[in-house]
DNA sequence: CAATAAACATACATGGATGTATGTTTTAAA
DNA sequence: TTTAAAACATACATCCATGTATGTTTATTG
């Protein structure tokens, strides 16, 4: 049963899509082999010839999905602006609304932040993925204190609790939203929710709304 | 070897400790039925004994430690007070800073809100504990409602946005947190990352600080 | 004080998930 | 045109968690 080197790519394809959907919807710990490779029309044989377990498989999403998500919003704070307040609205907004059409990414943001618990066998990425998270902290860091005199800013907050709390406030939507993505109004309440907030950071931002 | 009342008791309570111990930290699905026994010095005939099997002994955690949680949190809602921003505030904070000495209720809310997935036989519980919390959700509805005309609060900002927003901002502090409960410094940040949202929903929030 | 049943411990049967070994087909290199 | 190996499917052995059945001790009730 050799199939030519695209075929075993998109079997490889196929297992990873199936197993970040099943992952997403059942937890990673029970999910079985047997589920993924069934989601992908193949058998266990397929998945222990691509990936020597369920953590391998594990680990190939991290890279493949949430590394380029972390990555993304990134690329997003190097781009130019003319307002860093605005900036930042627009860029949390997008990632926000952008998740409504890419179940995919979806999916693995669920999986990482809801479905898996770090314990066990995926103890080791733990700290892994802390670090990796620790990259997006220390960039927001910086942010902050590239613009902090520019009067945009509330100047008496200072930019690591700039950082965390506005970290904070993402995941916590993030949760909520991926909580019942289908009934969840992410359109509008996307807006409405990071506005809210920056209202904490924003100077005059009673009297400009 | 049939105990005393009180002995049977001792060993039910023990049991449930050990498994809101044990869940927090392998998550429920991972967790044994003998592994809970074990952390209560006894074997699998007393789990089931007291526990028709793993889900009634999640349903009991819930209904024993985290249900309580909440509903304190409304209670404190209750009080009277002359200031509700002062109030709100005091609550959130007082809700972050009692959990680093509670290390039960702490081990009941990363069960609940990191280490269970909902899927399969915990399925059933989600639109549960879903309504116990909207049960809060329109409580806090209903507090921004009663001072909206007060002065004290935006006026341009809806009670449901206030609301959903606080929830969200508090959850991603508390999932913050309970990743690492003992080197995260929730003393010190408690205050400031309360204080940074109510720089949000205060009004003349910039000029009174 | 006898007898019932509570409060477990121990033993056993079962199923399901994992890992591996082996079989089969077919592609691509020589 | 062989032929070796890729790309799986199938079959098998093992383990572990669950559930249940049974055994044992002792508190409690009459």
């Amino acid at each position: 049963m050799k199939r030519t080197k695209e075929e075993a790519k998109k079997t490889r394809d196929d297992l990873l899509r199936s197993a970040v959907r099943i992952f997403s919807e059942k937890g990673v710990s029970r999910t079985t082999l047997n589920d993924i490779a069934k989601g992908a029309n193949v058998t266990r044989g397929a998945v222990y010839w691509h990936f020597e377990n369920k953590v391998e498989i594990f680990d190939a999403l991290h890279e493949r999905m949430y590394q380029p998500f972390l990555d993304s919003v990134l690329e997003g704070l190097k781009e130019e602006h003319s307002n860093p307040v605005e900036q930042l609205r627009e860029l949390w907004i997008k990632l926000l609304l952008d998740l409504e059409k890419d179940e995919p990414r979806r999916q693995a943001l669920t999986l990482f932040l809801r479905k898996c618990s770090y314990s066990g066998e995926l103890a080791p990425y733990k700290e892994q993925h802390r670090k990796k998270q620790e990259e997006g902290v220390r960039a927001f860091e910086a942010y902050f204190k590239k613009y902090k005199d520019t009067g945009r800013f509330l100047k008496d907050i200072d930019p690591q609790t700039m950082t965390e709390g506005m970290f904070c406030y993402m995941k916590g939507i993030l949760y909520q939203y991926l909580d019942e993505p289908d009934t969840y109004a992410i359109q509008t309440k996307a807006p409405e929710l990071v506005g809210l907030f920056f209202n904490c950071i924003l100077k005059d931002s009673i009297s400009s709304r």
